[in-house]
RNA sequence: GGUCCUGUGGCCGAGUGGCUAGGCAGAGCUCUGCAAAAGCUCGUACAGCGGUUCGAAUCCGCUCGGGACCUCCA
């Protein structure tokens, strides 16, 4: 098997060779929602993007460990330093406990990401579950010298941190600029600079998540979760972490030198980004109010919406673009998506009913077994080019073509051979429902297909065509369907 | 304003120096009771201008569009 998988590094900028850590095992870190709210289909794109690379490389015979928070503290809502706790604020309008907003937007996420049938994480480790592990981070942060309480609160130093590192290195951004850029003065600012980023907040009387720590009771700063878990989960030095673009900076840039502080080494070899996905060339987000529901999508219940798209041809339409090009959402696009994810599941069912047993020999079209071995070798290719799963679909589209021509006999399994024949057959099943991890989705209604025999049964009944009439009771019956001929008509159970 | 990304045929979307991307839509052919599916063939796309090169969608420069981040955000 191909396994020169490269991968671009958002921390050079480069398309790297992925060499692991500690070969077999990977370590993964994918940033995960903040559960307040349900999750939009933009969110859901960076999730399907990973769960495409945690299912490549363990197909790839690595043995992964993929964690992915759930951020249930900790986010406010305002920027800055004042504003409230986002899942607190929710509590509060909706008058439930935090932990119910929590649970509820937890099992949404769940469910959602299981109709997009991804697979789930190892490891999704909660913020609120790792306070001790952030308050143990803070303190050690703070005996550095990279860290200062005021009033109750604890911020990160970033100019004792520069002294020695480099802020920004990930985000491409100079520290001068991040200074000269800062706008606004927000009142009484505490901090010493405003770069610096809190590690530890103290709580007003009102706020109501909140824990006691060494500087009074409080809540943790919105980077240290993933920096406390990463670690914990995965090591001080792991593989991979990812997330959307727009974690990039802050997010992403703060809890590197939170890793880098505390431990004095990079955490993360290889940082993975999504691109957005956008609705008319903007970036979909709760804020600008252009994001659709994964229901309002399953549903068609949306003004932007000409119709309802299921989950499959929505996730197909996503793979059909790379993880790091944005993506623009529209009727016409998946449209052609959900025709083309049917045409792709047409060809597995093709496939299911195709056997290389028993075929007679033929003479080898060696052009053919060429064309297909290179189309399965070119699935890798695509794959290990930074997961570029646009290309691995034209790959697959392609096979098709070969799986069809065998289907309508303008090709036979015997000139390909059976070698050929079964390599093709693995590669078109595994890429589509391992790797990219498509499944099909029947839209087949089973009442309307009884209803339909249903019919036939009543006309052979009318024409005394007992035979077929016993023919079509026999073979529902077999099925575990039993015919009830009623006064009022034709109907069915199931069997008792 | 700063930093960065991007502009591909009717639509979506890969591709980063020479080799068929692919899907959807469209045209023709084959197959066909009807219909569908499928197979084959076709359209000579790379924002504009200039440059580098034997050769550029791909590299460089300029111009014009679009976007992201700089603030919570996948």
């Amino acid at each position: 098997m191909l396994k020169d998988l490269r991968i671009n590094n958002s921390l050079t900028g480069k398309k790297e060779l992925f060499e692991p850590i500690h070969t077999p095992h990977v370590g993964m870190y994918v940033c995960g929602p903040t559960v307040y709210s349900d999750v939009h289909l933009g969110n859901v794109r960076t999730f399907l993007s990973f769960d495409v690379i945690f299912r490549y490389l363990m197909h790839l015979g690595y043995k992964v460990r993929y964690v992915r928070n759930i951020t249930d503290v900790g986010h406010l809502v305002n920027d800055g330093d004042e504003g409230e706790d986002k899942i607190g604020k929710k509590a509060k309008l909706e008058n439930l406990e935090p932990m119910e907003v929590v649970q509820r937007y937890t099992q949404d996420f769940h469910q959602v990401m299981a109709m997009f049938n991804t697979l789930p994480p190892s490891i999704e480790p909660s913020a609120t579950g790792h306070i001790l592990e952030q308050i143990e981070m803070i303190e050690l942060l703070i005996d550095k010298g990279l860290a200062y309480e005021v009033g109750g609160s604890v911020y990160f130093d970033v100019n004792a941190y520069q002294k020695d590192h480099n802020y920004g290195k990930l985000s491409g951004r100079k520290i001068e600029e991040l200074l000269s850029n800062t706008r606004d003065l927000d009142g009484q600012d505490e901090k010493r600079n405003p770069v610096d980023f809190a590690l530890w907040k103290n709580a007003s009387p009102e706020h109501i998540m909140r824990w006691n720590s060494p500087w009074g009771a409080g809540f943790p700063g919105w980077h240290l979760e993933c920096t406390v878990m990463g670690k914990k989960y995965l090591g001080q030095t792991f593989d991979i972490h990812g997330g959307g673009m727009d974690l990039k900076f802050p997010h992403h840039e703060c809890e590197l030198a939170q890793s880098v502080g505390a431990h004095g080494t990079d955490p993360v070899k290889y940082w993975i980004h999504t691109n957005m996905l956008t609705v008319n060339g903007q970036k979909m987000s709760k804020s600008l109010g252009n994001s659709f529901l994964p229901r309002e999508l399953f549903t068609g219940d949306h003004p932007l919406l000409d119709k309802a798209y299921s989950p499959m041809t929505t996730k197909f339409f996503m793979l059909q673009s790379h993880y790091a090009s944005t993506l623009d959402f529209s009727n016409e696009a998946l449209g052609a998506a959900q025709k083309g994810y049917r045409k792709l599941m047409n060809g597995l069912k093709t496939l299911r009913g195709m056997s290389a047993d028993g075929v007679s020999e033929a003479e080898l079209n060696e052009k053919a077994i060429q064309q297909i071995n290179s189309l399965c070798d070119n699935c890798y290719r695509a794959m290990n080019d930074d997961f570029n799963t646009a290309l691995t679909i034209g790959h697959l589209f392609n096979l098709l073509k070969k799986i069809n021509s065998i289907h309508t006999g303008v090709l036979s399994i015997g000139e390909i051979g059976t070698e050929t024949f079964d390599r093709m057959k693995l590669t078109f099943e595994t890429f589509v429902l391992n790797v990219l991890g498509l499944k099909e989705e029947s839209n087949v209604d089973f009442d309307g297909l009884i209803s339909v025999l249903l019919n036939v049964y009543k006309e052979a009944k009318e024409a005394k065509d007992y035979d077929k009439v016993d023919e079509i009771r026999n073979g529902l019956k077999a099925q575990g369907v039993v015919l009830k001929d009623m006064k009022t008509g034709i109907d069915w159970a199931y069997e008792e």
